[in-house]
RNA sequence: GGGCGAUUAGCUCAGUGGGAGAGCGCCUCGUUCACACCGAGGAGGUCACUGGUUCAAUCCCAGUAUCGCCCA
């Protein structure tokens, strides 16, 4: 016997350990199966599970276990990434706190020994998470983005790319990240408004220069007055970054400035004179018209000074620091660059060239993972020409290889792609994979001497260090000659190289340090992961994979890179379908995050509620185009759900609705039977309809509706007189179909709550095999029976009719009344033979009559134009039963009318199809008949 | 500034060119031997606004308003 309710916490592990032993996670050893595959998008290492992990792969685990039960050969690739800042990020955290060595005083090695020890240990939290949600991938084939397999095809795709001309190394504009100290991609960087200033600076011309600047403008635009300046206003939001200034630049049509144009201002506190440009760039209606350039930290800047070839001072080292230079005076050496900040505004305004100071809402460039400012800076780095791969991977969806869905996510895919930038993928960071790329010196063409340390670059796709350095020395020789010992070195500022005789004698090299962008790497895996560069069986039977699963902010990072390298490598789209679902927010519509402390932890609703009910609500909300807002209240009427599941299956196993072998459902005789078994047969239809075109809210209502409004409230309610009857054979078939129509139940909702149906699965009946293996249905149409669906229709219809009476005239509850139907045709009194108990029981009838009028001062209903008169003992209450007849009537009347006005429009009649014309007909003649059988109701009620 | 989306019952949200739906909440009744994490019944909505297309618009089109998100 089941216990009262299913215990979550008590079944989960089990039951997931018992599919995992079965190898039902594991691809299906079937060559004839059609293969089906997911890769999860790589959650990252240090990552904990949250509401959208959650919702994530419940869909991903819906389509896989469904495909699963469809027959297929099922691979759901499952791993994690590396995570370089943020891995790096927690463990020297980790370091500080337990208060061991920094990472530089650690040394690279070491450190990155660290990390590996760090990741053994506490790494990969979200695996376990996983499991507990119930998600079936495959863990024999996890993969970590710094495996050695993946990390050989990184190697690989590096050097191809290079050698392809589509890697670059070029000094041009980053975001730079000081906390971290390494470059960051344009994705990282998110946008915040920040309150801050405005600093209007006098720039004094060079040797006390003046000129006339217009002050009042007639209505024409016209000067009328001017003022005697020596100086040129220019303003900031980041003062500090004067120091670096290369020119002042306005617009060429800006009159106001033409008499100065090429001359110099003189810098102030860096005493040093800086021309006074034209460009387009600045607009002359904002601010002063006058605009400071600063090449090697401004973006806009560096358009202006590369166009006029002006000197690009760096102002800052790693750390945002001013860094000393020549330009640099040396008062601000070694300032952070905030502390510069106020230093120079303070010292500007003490030689009187501060002009005034305004409030001004910012759009900072933030580092999304350090919260800090980010810098712009001109810096030497890796870049991908994501321009040119783009091109396939915006021509595969526009011309439908890879559908989105919803549609409209494309609009997105392609704008970003239309104006796609270099990707910078070096960052300076040392857990990652280090760039296989090394450098040395160039040959002067003209000495034959080596000059320009970091001129010349080899590269390398071996996979250990000494066959690495094999290579690259072979390289090396062919470059400097073969004369040439070549020394691998660990530092840039220690390197030689020795000449003799017009040959080079020795040579050092340095591998780049740095490593590469995580992205780099996930961009790889709907390939990596299946083996590539191996030709394995798994790359050839699941490239590509059938469907990538996301939230619309990540289409930039994976879906945009990997259709990327998939077509670039594989030639070949990784996946012809990228289902993009909602964010999840929490109840008030916000999204979710640790700052704001609104985060629900899907882990704490799995502890109260138990995973299927966190699945099922997620997937029920899950509808596309829409955001989740995610409580537990939702999560409690999942439970529910699972609740009334379980009990309905107590109530077959008391009944002894045992799943009977061989059971043909086809040969139900029953109209009640027949139609549960329809109902089961068009539930299925329309769960694997919505699960192949990812409406996943669609399948959980309708399983929820088969179940709980079909199958409990009325099925098994209707089915207790039969099973209590005497008819041996009616009672058989019964018990079957209920437990028939039961376990169609559990086989389809599996997907979404699979802990609870494998529970019961396991308890109600003896099985072959788990339901994680089950066959999905696949009913045929003969057994939807449209007219088992009618009869039972009427029958459900005239119950309710009759409940509806009672409870409106306060007719007590468990009263039993005589009930007069007022129709003696024999099909009717035969609908009465067959059904007569049920109605009986359901709607609490004493006995069932048959006459052709009402009898006086009976309640009465009217239901498919027929009318039944409920007996009532004593008096009733005759004012409540006139005015709810009354009620009937009026709502009948606006139907009539509604329909009537409808009909008298000739141009319906005329243009409308004839399907709908006549279904109008059909209707107004069915209202016109209810309505007659209730004014004659209402007239038997007398005065 | 550009793009996308939303606006339907008290709340959260589905949905459809032809009779407005669900869950939760609310009201009434009920502990009949599957289930009170339940059952029965009920109240509650000019489907944001203004035009247009159509025989017919909550749905399609245009515009307006409000809100949200993404990008600059």
């Amino acid at each position: 016997m089941l216990d009262k309710s299913f215990d979550p916490l008590r079944c989960e592990q089990r039951l997931y350990e018992k599919w995992e032993a079965s190898g039902a996670f594991k691809p299906k050893n079937d060559p004839d199966a059609q293969p089906y595959c997911i890769v999860i998008p790589p959650p990252n290492v240090t990552g904990s599970l949250h509401m959208g992990h959650a919702l994530n792969n419940t869909l991903q685990d819906v389509l896989i276990r469904f495909e699963r039960m469809r027959g297929k050969s099922v691979l759901w690739q499952v791993g994690m990434d590396h995570a370089g800042i943020a891995t790096q990020m927690v463990v020297e955290r980790q370091l500080a706190q337990d208060g061991n060595q920094s990472r530089r005083e650690l040394g690279r090695e070491a450190f990155v020994d660290k990390i590996w020890e760090w990741k053994a240990k506490s790494g990969g939290t979200i695996t376990t998470q996983l499991r507990r949600l119930g998600a079936s991938c495959d863990w024999t084939r996890e993969r970590f983005t710094l495996d050695e397999g993946l990390s050989r095809a990184v190697r690989k795709v590096f050097v191809q790319l290079y050698k392809e001309g589509l890697i670059y190394r070029a000094k041009r504009m980053v975001n730079w990240d000081p906390h971290f100290q390494t470059a960051i991609s344009d994705l990282e960087v998110e946008t915040r408004e920040v309150q801050g200033h405005f600093w209007h600076f006098k720039y004094p011309l060079e040797n006390g220069e003046t000129y006339e600047f217009p002050i009042k403008h007639d209505e024409d635009g016209n000067p009328t007055k001017w003022e005697t300046r020596n100086y040129i206003s220019i303003a900031t939001t980041r003062p500090e970054t004067m120091l670096g200034d290369g020119a002042v630049a306005v617009h060429p049509g800006d009159a106001r400035y033409a008499p100065i144009v090429g001359k110099r201002v003189l810098l102030p506190l860096a005493d040093r004179c800086i021309p006074i440009i034209t460009d387009e760039h600045p607009d002359p209606d904002f601010g002063s018209g006058a605009v400071k350039i600063t090449g090697a930290h401004d973006e806009n800047d560096y358009a202006v000074a590369k166009r006029h070839d002006l000197p690009m001072h760096i102002i800052m080292d790693e750390r945002g620091a001013m860094l000393a230079s020549d330009i640099m005076p040396g008062k601000y050496v070694g300032m952070d660059r905030f502390t510069a900040r106020k230093a120079v505004v303070a010292d500007i305004d003490a030689l009187g060239l501060l002009e005034k100071i305004e409030d001004k809402v910012i759009q900072q460039p933030t580092g999304d993972r350090s919260g800090v400012a980010i810098e712009p800076m001109l810096t030497d780095q890796w870049f991908v020409d994501a321009k040119t791969l783009a091109q396939p991977a915006l021509a595969a969806v526009k011309d439908g290889t890879t559908k989105f869905t919803p549609k409209n996510w494309e609009k997105t895919y392609f704008n970003w792609m239309d104006n796609i930038q270099p990707w910078c993928i070096s960052r300076q960071l040392w857990w990652g994979h280090q760039i296989p790329a090394w450098y040395g010196p160039k040959i002067d063409t003209e000495t034959g001497v080596p000059v320009g340390f970091g001129k010349k670059i080899f590269v390398s796709d071996a996979n250990e260090k000494k066959s690495q350095q094999a290579e690259i020395s072979i390289q090396a020789k062919a470059y400097y000659g073969e004369g040439a010992a070549i020394n691998f070195v660990e530092d840039v500022a220690v390197t030689s190289s020795g000449t003799s005789g017009g040959k080079v004698t020795s040579v050092d090299l340095m591998h780049d340090p740095d490593v590469l962008d995580t992205w780099f790497s996930s961009a790889l895996w709907p390939f990596s992961t299946l083996g590539w560069p191996d030709e394995t069986p798994e790359l050839k039977r699941y490239y590509p994979t059938n469907v990538l699963v996301t939230a619309f902010d990540i289409i930039f990072f994976w879906v945009a890179r990997m259709m990327m390298q998939g077509l670039h490598f594989m030639r070949e789209i990784p996946f012809p379908n990228v289902y993009i679902h909602a964010l999840v927010l929490d109840e008030k519509g916000q999204k979710m995050s640790k700052s704001k402390g609104n985060t629900i932890d899907p882990l704490e609703i799995i502890d109260e509620f138990g995973a299927d009910a966190l699945r099922y609500t997620l997937t029920s909300l899950a509808a596309q185009g829409t955001n989740i807002r995610m409580s537990a209240d939702k999560a409690a009427s999942a439970r529910n759900f699972g609740t009334k599941i379980w009990n309905a299956a107590r109530f077959c196993q008391m009944n002894d609705c045992v799943s009977v072998a061989g059971f043909d459902p086809a040969t139900a005789q029953e109209p009640l039977n027949r139609w549960i078994i329809s109902e089961a047969a068009s539930t299925a239809q329309k769960v694997t309809t919505a699960l192949e075109s990812y409406r996943f809210n669609d399948a959980a209502s309708a399983l929820y509706r088969f179940i709980w409004n079909t199958y409990c409230d009325w099925y098994l309610e209707l089915i207790k007189p039969l099973l209590m009857g005497n008819d041996e054979a009616i009672k058989a078939e019964t018990r079957a179909s209920a437990a028939y129509a039961f376990d169609q139940a559990l086989i389809m909702l599996h997907p979404i709550m699979p802990y609870l149906t494998e529970e019961l699965w396991g308890q109600i009946a003896k099985r072959d095999c788990l339901l994680i293996s089950a066959q999905w249905p696949n009913p045929s149409p003969e057994l939807i029976d449209e007219a088992a669906q009618d009869e039972m229709d009427w029958v459900t219809r005239l119950i309710s009719a009759i409940r509806s009476v009672r409870a409106e005239t306060n007719v007590p509850a468990g009263a039993k009344l005589p009930m007069v139907v007022c129709a003696s045709d024999a099909i009717f009194r035969e609908k009465f033979t067959r059904h007569g108990d049920m109605i009986r029981r359901l709607a609490r009838l004493e006995d069932i009559s048959f006459a052709d009028k009402a009898p006086e001062g009976a309640l009465q209903t009217v239901v498919d134009e027929v009318t039944y008169a409920l007996v009532i003992e004593g008096s009733m209450d005759m004012g409540a039963e006139r005015q709810r007849l009354q009620g009937e009537i009026t709502k009948t009347i606006g139907e009539i009318t509604r329909i009537e006005k409808k009909l008298g429009n000739e141009k319906f009649t005329a243009r409308a199809p004839q399907k709908v014309v006549d279904g109008e007909r059909e209707k107004l003649s069915g209202y016109q008949a209810q309505r007659a059988r209730l004014d004659e109701a209402l007239q038997r009620l007398g005065e």
